[in-house]
DNA sequence: AAATCAACCAACCGCGATTCT
DNA sequence: AAGAATCGCGGTTGGTTGATT
């Protein structure tokens, strides 16, 4: 472990100093014009005059570190040992179960984001640990990848899903309110005073996602009905935490760490499909979400690389797998097989077998479609299974759409359409086909899940707690054999107006303005007082200089009803407050 | 008791983004 | 505006330790 290190302008020592007393461990690293870095392990002194230098300097300008300290170590090797080791309040240790499960579901949603995880991980601990017993102490996100790496290895080893089934439900549950929203939100714009009727708040949703916890996972900690109101936001704002978001941050750090914070409030529906970035082939998705294939026998045996038997070999390549690059680059775009020229898009319902669909899942992973159907949409950025079946879901309801409007003579979509306000439209008779369970999706979301067989092993770990509730799937079922791990009862998949309108309890958190919307605020409790403290609480985690941009949007936001902002005017709000995460 | 393996952990590296000059 | 410097993130490697054979 005696690499050299590449960086230039990184703290540099002379070689006659690699015999201080600093240096008697660890190795040195490249030279560059007389100077020697000390690399390896860092020694109880090292650490000192860090802490030391840290306590008069304050953080950052790490190269300085060995110009004012005399420390022999590169500036990026001091951020890493301040970041990770030295830096108050970090909680060292094993992770509690509490952590571990964060950690699955926060996977499931972000992919390899690993220092997000870390900031929404202390962002949702102080806000948790503040009215239930949990606590969540700051970890780093060093600690949560070796945590991570190590599950991935283990399960595996062992042959299982590397999420458990209840958080695999979950995050297609929360797509799948996206598509509802998304539906209806766009597409139908007479459902306003649906959405207004209901709670669209962010903590709402957050707290309902835990409380929903306690239904699926039993680790989460019975939760008080708590309001928003009652959300400690200073806490995520207080000194102790000011290496989160220094004081002394740049305004546009600050922005970008509010963006961070934020987001990992919403959430950001779209994140949800990081559960499946991973998978790049229908095989691993199935395999990690414990679906037990083959589906079809014909299929397996025509197609063994999705179908094979080899399920327990877990082949990651190299163990090695990226969520940031979205699968619209890692994968191929041929379109082998039956592909989408081939979807008969009125034909879901008599003939359509089971392989064809499966198989059309691993095309939706390994090609998202390109060009058969011209897409009005946004390709998917962080693709993962989700991503693509949407983004199909998409293509394809446009594609009948336009289909339609031709024979109709309507207008076609145009791009300038989809940059206003309906890049995501959905009509309600588009959405049908989504629910309708013999529409491809519907088929398609409903059925992978009610293969999901849950896995009992040996281990111990909460991960393999069977699931609470019964993963249930459409009426129709795929034409397999019993060998089939399968179940068979019937479940009522037809859409109703239930169905809708629970989907329109849940907030639309792909969209932006949703935080700043004054509804959940007043249907919830509390109505303005409410409002002000939220207000005043991202004001003031935007920094004095930010929030009285914020409180003014957040004011002209208030004083809209139904989504508060529309697509419209949230484009031309200040750059502020857009959270940066759309496109 | 020695060898092997797995798990854990700390640190390094490369790269991209951001900030500074 | 351009290049350099800095920072931060994600991936990877290698050492240590404990359990198992």
């Amino acid at each position: 472990m005696s690499r050299t290190t590449s960086e230039s302008g990184d703290g540099m020592i002379s070689k006659d100093q690699t015999e201080s007393p600093l240096g008697e461990e660890g190795s040195y690293g490249g030279s560059t014009n007389g100077v020697v870095l000390k690399k390896g392990p860092w020694t109880s002194a090292e650490d000192a005059i860090l802490i030391e230098y840290v306590k008069k300097h304050g953080e950052g300008n790490w190269n300085s570190v060995q110009k004012h300290s005399g420390l022999f170590r590169c500036g990026k090797s001091c951020r890493l040992r301040w970041a990770n080791h030295l830096r108050p309040n970090l909680k060292k240790g094993a992770f509690t179960q509490e952590e571990e499960q964060l950690i699955i579901e926060l996977h499931a949603k972000m992919g390899n984001k690993w220092a997000r995880m870390a900031a929404h991980h202390l962002n949702l601990g102080l806000m948790y640990s503040s009215f239930c017993s949990s606590q969540l102490p700051g970890r780093t996100d060093n600690e949560i990848k070796n945590y991570w790496n190590t599950r991935i290895k283990r399960r595996q080893r062992a042959g299982l899903p590397l999420y458990p089934p209840e958080v695999s439900l979950q995050t297609l549950q929360g797509s799948q309110q996206c598509l509802d929203i998304n539906g209806m939100d766009s597409g139908n714009k007479g459902q306003h005073d649906i959405l207004q009727t209901h709670n669209y708040g962010i903590p709402d949703v957050m707290f309902d996602n835990l409380k929903t916890n306690q239904n699926i996972l039993p680790y989460v900690p019975e939760l008080p009905d708590i309001s928003a109101s009652s959300i400690p936001m200073k806490g995520l704002c207080s000194s102790e935490y000011g290496s989160f978001m220094s004081p002394t941050m740049h305004r546009q750090k600050r922005l970008r760490e509010a963006t961070t914070l934020l987001s990992s409030f919403s959430g950001g529906m779209k994140n949800d499909f990081h559960l499946f970035d991973q998978f790049q082939d229908g095989d691993k998705a199935a395999q990690y979400f414990g679906f037990s294939f083959p589906f079809d026998p014909d299929s397996a045996t025509k197609n063994p690389e999705i179908f094979g038997e080899n399920q327990g070999s877990h082949t990651l390549a190299n163990g090695n797998f990226s969520a940031s690059k979205p699968t619209s680059e890692a994968v191929k775009l041929e379109l082998p097989s039956l592909q989408y020229a081939e979807i008969d898009l009125g034909g879901w319902g008599e003939s359509c077998s089971p392989s064809p669909l499966i198989e059309s899942v691993d095309t939706f992973i390994q090609s998202p479609p390109t060009g058969t159907v011209e897409s009005n949409f946004p390709s998917p950025r962080n693709s993962g299974l989700l991503d693509a079946l949407l983004y199909e879901a998409r293509t394809l309801s446009s594609a009948k759409n336009q289909s339609s409007d031709k024979s109709s003579n309507s207008s076609t979509i145009t791009p300038g359409d989809n940059a206003d306000c309906s890049a995501l439209n959905i009509s309600e008779t588009e959405w049908e086909d989504y629910g309708d369970p013999i529409s491809p999706l519907g088929y398609l979301a409903t059925s992978l899940f009610s293969e999901c067989t849950p896995i009992s092993a040996g281990e111990s770990s909460l991960d393999e707690s069977p699931p609470a509730e019964t993963l249930t799937g459409s009426k129709r079922k795929f034409g397999c054999s019993a060998e089939c791990n399968m179940k068979s009862e019937p479940v009522d998949h037809t859409w109703t107006a239930d169905r809708k309108k629970e989907s329109y309890t849940q907030l639309d958190i792909t969209r932006p303005d949703a935080l700043l919307d004054s509804d959940w605020l007043e249907h919830d409790s509390g109505y303005g007082k409410d409002q002000v403290i939220m207000t005043e609480a991202i004001a003031t985690l935007l920094g004095d200089d930010l929030s009285s941009e914020y409180k003014q949007m957040a004011a002209g936001a208030s004083t809209d009803h139904g989504w508060g902002l529309d697509s419209c005017s949230w484009n031309n709000m200040p750059a502020v407050c857009q959270m940066s995460e759309l496109p």
